[in-house]
DNA sequence: CCGATTTTTCGAACGCCGTTAGATTATCTA
DNA sequence: TAGATAATCTAACGGCGTTCGAAAAATCGG
């Protein structure tokens, strides 16, 4: 049971009990700064609980009073780096009332933040693919992570149906939409982009306005 | 430096020599159905080099005499997977004599391969992106390996070229194509796939279907 | 067939890793 | 201030990939 589990479940929260749990909260961000701080320098697979630890000034052990695994703590760092994307993609299609660039800008926004926060992607990656091990996140995932993966695609099934897609079409534009992003981002993550001479921000585009192209078609007939 | 790299740099190769030559490359095939039989067994995640030495008979310090690295085992075995994998695609293309019948089972074959070999998949992510740790193949791949990838994807490049498309206009089919079943095999592989509710085969099918027509829209007129 | 040489394997260790258990210190409550 | 609880530490466990140097097995020249 960690520090927040803990006192999550403590029942009326005095004054001062309030103030312990901002300050074992404030302890728990700073080490999710210290683990950003080492992915920055060594990579995310150089990354070490020990190393982890060792920046926020802890022994590794002591990680477990706040984190129940080193796999708790990256997802910890990829729910708010959803939240960020999230934001991101809202904003973005925000700023158009017409839903054919609503859906264009929330698109373009997904792929431009992984683009431009290769750590988010890695963070990524890692979770959303079961690179860990044993009942860990990849093999069943965070349904909170999940939802938070969701949601950040939330404005472009908006702006689908305002498109005139149905609720199944809007799903599949949607799917389609993420399955192509995730495929040209690791091709980019992987360097494996220059295989084929393309620029992968034009791939985003062109997929994106052929799809809001082929809602309307359908759509008007 | 690894046994068969001694053996490729002696020269005249006496009758003697290559039959040492032969056992030498008989033990690392066994080596390599080790790995195979473990990884099937355990997953490619629960795999070591320590459980691929016992599955084969040896100890871990042994291994290093045949592979210079766990790395290279995995390499090798990715080599191979993407030798079968090539023959999946051209012989699909083979079974079409017209251009767009080939593109499509081309690009179907691919994703069936991978769909049906999960385990082939899990070495293509594994080394394709860069699970490895180092100066590992990851950060810069192996040419031979990056080669052989673009080769199980030319029967989709000359159908392309036999659809009407230009030489950029192929590359760039193919790059969509590849990202797009890239994307979709990690979301099924992931499970991640049924949170959008679609199938994968269909989603492949469909943007191979819209790929042929877009080609020959632009080619027609 | 033998001794020398080379190829192949092993035993032991190194320095990492994530994680756990138990003792220990700091902090708050009453 | 005494006791409880929160937070951290020290020490260890078992595992990992890898390296080193010695042993064993195979091969070769005489």
């Amino acid at each position: 049971m960690t520090a927040n589990d803990s006192l999550r479940r403590r029942a009326p929260a005095s004054a001062p009990a309030k103030r312990r749990q901002a300050v074992s909260l404030l302890k728990r961000s700073l080490i999710l700064d210290a683990a950003r701080a080492v992915f920055e320098s060594e990579g995310l697979e150089g990354a070490s609980l020990r190393s982890i630890a060792k920046a926020a000034g802890y022994t590794p052990a002591a990680l477990y009073f706040h984190f129940s695994s080193k796999e708790a703590v990256y997802a910890a760092l990829l729910a708010e780096s959803l939240d960020r994307l999230k934001a991101a993609t809202e904003a973005a299609a925000a700023g158009h009332d017409d839903a054919a660039g609503a859906f264009r800008a929330a698109g373009l926004a997904f792929f431009t933040f992984y683009a431009e926060n290769p750590g988010d992607l890695d963070l990524g990656f890692y979770l959303f693919r079961g690179g860990m091990k044993p009942q860990g996140l990849g093999r069943d995932f965070d349904p909170g992570l999940n939802g938070a993966l969701a949601a950040t695609l939330a404005p472009l099934g908006r702006a689908a149906g305002q498109l005139g897609a149905d609720e199944a079409a809007g799903e599949r534009l949607v799917a389609e939409f993420f399955a192509y992003a995730v495929g040209v981002l690791l091709l980019v993550h992987t360097r494996r982009i220059r295989m084929f001479g393309q620029d992968p921000r034009a791939m985003i585009e062109r997929h994106l306005d052929l799809a809001v192209s082929g809602v309307r078609r359908v759509a008007l007939g």
